[in-house]
DNA sequence: CTTTCTATGCTTTTT
DNA sequence: GCATAGAAAG
């Protein structure tokens, strides 16, 4: 009897299948992380890999983790720790420690997070009088970002601008890589690009990874984009045994750069792959994989599949109507309340999905109301909130001075008296000395100008001098009481209301348990831990990362956090339109973008494995505005018979929710259909609805100003050519040939072309 | 230099 | 509705 019998036959042939480029398509629940973890164990034991030989790369922390966790167990004391299991974004990063030297950056180099891009972004758009209004900031970080995520750089994407905008964005670019240049900074999706780089300057360094990765693994290949495809290539050329996994009816990250089509052409990329698909679901019952097959059918383009169980369905999932998100958070909260109570569910077992971290608000509060512990995953990942990042602030400037962002951020937190004009002029004379910004304001005695501010500087620089001394002698969880302590970082808590301050020591103390979890890994070394790398560990981490199976408390997460995980009950909750699929997705009139939230919904109704449950609120506010919604149209992408509905019934007289169709959404006939209990597809009702009627008799003062051959620009897809127009008013088809993404088609009433001159 | 007031714009989704 | 940014006042 050995470890492999207990695998089904695709799934044995993909962990025996270990020479070449193998592709596995593995369906959700179809035990991919199994298949992976076999694969490891018997590359190892089996053939002699050794396991230093062996890299496999997941998409978050706690995955890698996983991972190695579970091959362990599979195959005790042979070496699996040796495996390198790790994220894309921290294998760059171990790799560039060591060669980054060799394309001219320092091996200490520092990561900028999206705040610290944020401002140097910001910075350069001051200096260069660009005026946001015109451009913001975020926007010209997503082309920044997609540029590098296409491995575009500032000259090549220079010379592809067209107009003025372009321009101007392409300067900010230029700007931008210099200066996390100067900075001998990284930025995310540097990590991965300069690794790129690297390889291509340095092919002895390429070679030596290349040897020493001989089995290649990719979880979430769909997911990967085409920085990330190229390191694949690079690493894989030699020894070809990549083995990829993926599915792609669940790739969701699109927006940040994912390319789907990795993915859909392995096999013409990498010749003589072999494709396996594992279809056999182990996770949910057949009911709910009825409805997830029924929702994702409406997508075109994907490799068919269909999933299938022999788990038999305990209860069909069900839709319920709310009037209201708050009634929508107290009725899901008390019926798993219930269910804890009196059913004997674990609340660890239970978890609420929903497409926006706003909507967590509403679930907390009832939780808060009903006494129920629950655990946010995401929003604000915890190392960047305000108080969080002020620390690791000041623990970056008592290991080296070189952040200079870092320094800015503390140096009058709290208030020191030393404001902008100050940093400023510490900034110019560093820049003009060579210098880092803590080098100058060290040096702030000697240099003329400072006025009453170089004492209070002088103030802060001993204050880092003394913690640099301490922080020699001590753990860091010490070290950051210290910190507090010293630079007396409660007083500026002492101005907020009790509930933020209470919530930020709360913070703060939650740091400093993983800093003494972090120097308890070291005390059996009898070193101290080094801070350096403390600070590295929580540049890389995900908000997932820290999710602990043991807590016991119901989980409240987007639909994208809660990819690769699963859990006995689930509440898909807010599936409106406008919500979900979010009111982006329907306005950009790029039909992939519907097709990317079908597959979010995928992702979600996949996540239950025995009950499932869709809510949906009537109205809800939304920036600050009560908005009404129309059921979404994943819903009703299910057949009568899969579900049961529920809540209050709607098409009495004197409802508002009539039930009525008009099929304001195109080819009304692949809608559902009027059934008892779902509120018609009619938008247009009760107030605050003119903002939310975005078909094209909205406004009525509705132009087409662009002809065939016009040059026109389109909110997501950029710029392109008019190349047939059918039809007239803002009904009229328009397709246009995109620059960068193709030919699309689109409503003139949905697309908001604007014609270019 | 700091505090307070007012305007604005904003929400997808995240390694 | 809230957080943030910038202006105005202290």
């Amino acid at each position: 009897m050995s470890i492999y019998d207990s695998l089904n036959g695709p799934q044995k042939e993909a962990v025996l299948t270990t020479d070449g480029p193998v592709l596995i398509l593995a369906g959700a629940g179809s035990g991919k992380t199994r298949v992976l973890t076999h694969r490891i164990a018997y590359l190892i034991e089996e053939l002699g890999v050794r396991p230093f030989n062996i890299l496999a790369i997941t998409f978050t922390n706690k995955a890698a983790q996983e991972m190695r966790e579970r091959v362990d167990k599979l195959i005790p004391d042979a070496g699996a720790e040796d495996v390198w299991v790790s994220t894309f974004h921290s294998m760059c990063v171990r790799i560039l420690r060591r060669y980054i030297d060799r394309i001219g950056y320092e091996t200490g180099f520092t990561i900028y997070d999206q705040d610290d891009v944020k401002s140097i972004v910001k910075g350069i758009m001051k200096r260069l009088d660009i005026d946001t209004k015109l451009v913001n900031e975020r926007s010209v970080m997503k082309v920044i970002s997609d540029c590098k995520n296409d491995l575009i750089s500032a000259a090549e994407f220079e010379k592809e601008a067209v107009d003025m905008k372009e321009k101007k964005i392409a300067s900010v670019y230029r700007e931008y890589e210099d200066e996390l240049f100067k900075n001998n900074a990284l930025d995310f999706d540097d990590l991965l690009v300069k690794t790129v780089e690297l390889f291509d300057a340095s092919p002895k360094v390429l070679e030596y990874y290349q040897n020493r990765f001989r089995y290649i693994h990719v979880d979430e290949y769909q997911d990967t984009n085409s920085v990330q495809f190229e390191l694949v290539s690079r690493l894989a050329a030699v020894h070809k045994n990549l083995c990829v996994v993926g599915d792609d009816d669940q790739s969701i990250y699109r927006f940040r750069g994912a390319d789907i089509r990795n993915i859909l052409s392995f096999e013409q990329v990498f010749k003589g792959a072999k494709v396996i698909k594992l279809e056999q679901n182990y996770r949910s019952t057949q009911g709910i994989l009825d409805v997830a097959n029924a929702v994702i059918s409406h997508n075109k383009g994907r490799k068919s599949k269909r999933l299938w169980s022999d788990r038999q369905t305990v209860e069909p999932v069900r839709f319920t109507t709310f009037p209201d998100q708050k009634t929508e958070a107290s009725g899901v909260i008390t019926e798993i309340k219930r269910h804890v109570d009196t059913g004997g569910e674990r609340l660890g077992d239970t978890a609420i999905l929903y497409r926006t971290n706003a909507q967590s608000r509403s679930f907390e509060e009832a939780c808060l109301l009903k006494n129920i512990p629950y655990k946010v995953v995401g929003g604000v990942n915890f190392y960047h909130r305000a108080e969080i990042k002020d620390i690791l602030g000041y623990l970056k400037t008592i290991a080296n001075g070189r952040d200079d962002l870092a320094v800015r951020r503390i140096v009058n937190m709290p208030k020191r008296g030393i404001g902008d004009a100050s940093v400023e002029k510490a900034a110019v004379f560093a820049a003009e000395n060579g210098l880092t910004l803590y080098e100058a304001l060290a040096m702030a005695e000697e240099i003329p100008g400072f006025g009453r501010s170089a004492g209070k500087i002088t103030g802060f620089i001993n204050q880092i001098r003394v913690l640099k001394a301490k922080s020699r002698e001590m753990g860091i969880a010490d070290l950051i009481r210290n910190v507090i302590d010293d630079v007396e970082y409660e007083s500026e808590l002492l101005k907020l209301d009790e509930e933020q301050a209470e919530s930020k020591r709360e913070n703060l103390e939650e740091l400093i348990n993983k800093a003494a979890e972090y120097d308890q890994k070291y005390e059996e070394s009898e070193m101290l831990p080094s801070l350096d790398s403390f600070l590295e560990e929580v540049a890389l981490v995900a908000d997932i990362d820290s999710v602990e199976d043991s807590e016991n408390r119901l989980l409240l997460m987007t639909l994208h956090g809660a990819k690769g995980l699963e859990f006995e009950r689930v509440y898909l909750c807010g599936m409106e339109e406008d919500v979900f699929p979010s009111y982006l997705s329907t306005v950009s009139g790029d039909p992939a973008d519907i097709e990317e939230e079908r597959r979010l919904a995928y992702v979600g109704i996949t996540r239950a494995k025995t009950y499932l449950t869709l809510t949906a609120a009537q109205t809800r506010m939304v920036n600050g505005e009560t908005q009404f919604h129309n059921v979404s149209r994943f819903v009703k992408e299910i057949p009568d018979g899969m579900l049961k509905v529920e809540g209050e019934r709607r098409g009495s007289a004197g409802s508002p929710f009539k039930t009525s169709r008009t099929g304001s959404y195109g080819s009304s006939g692949s809608f559902g259909g009027s059934r008892p209990g779902i509120f018609g597809t009619n938008p247009g009702f009760g107030k605050d609805v003119s903002n939310l009627f975005k078909g094209p008799a909205a406004g009525g003062d509705f132009v087409i100003d662009y002809a065939e051959g016009d040059r026109v620009s389109h909110a997501m897809m950029g710029q392109g050519t008019v190349i047939a127009m059918d039809g007239s008013g803002p009904d009229c088809t328009v397709t246009v040939e995109f620059d960068t993404r193709g030919v699309k088609k689109m409503k003139a009433g949905f697309a908001k072309l604007k014609k270019l001159l």
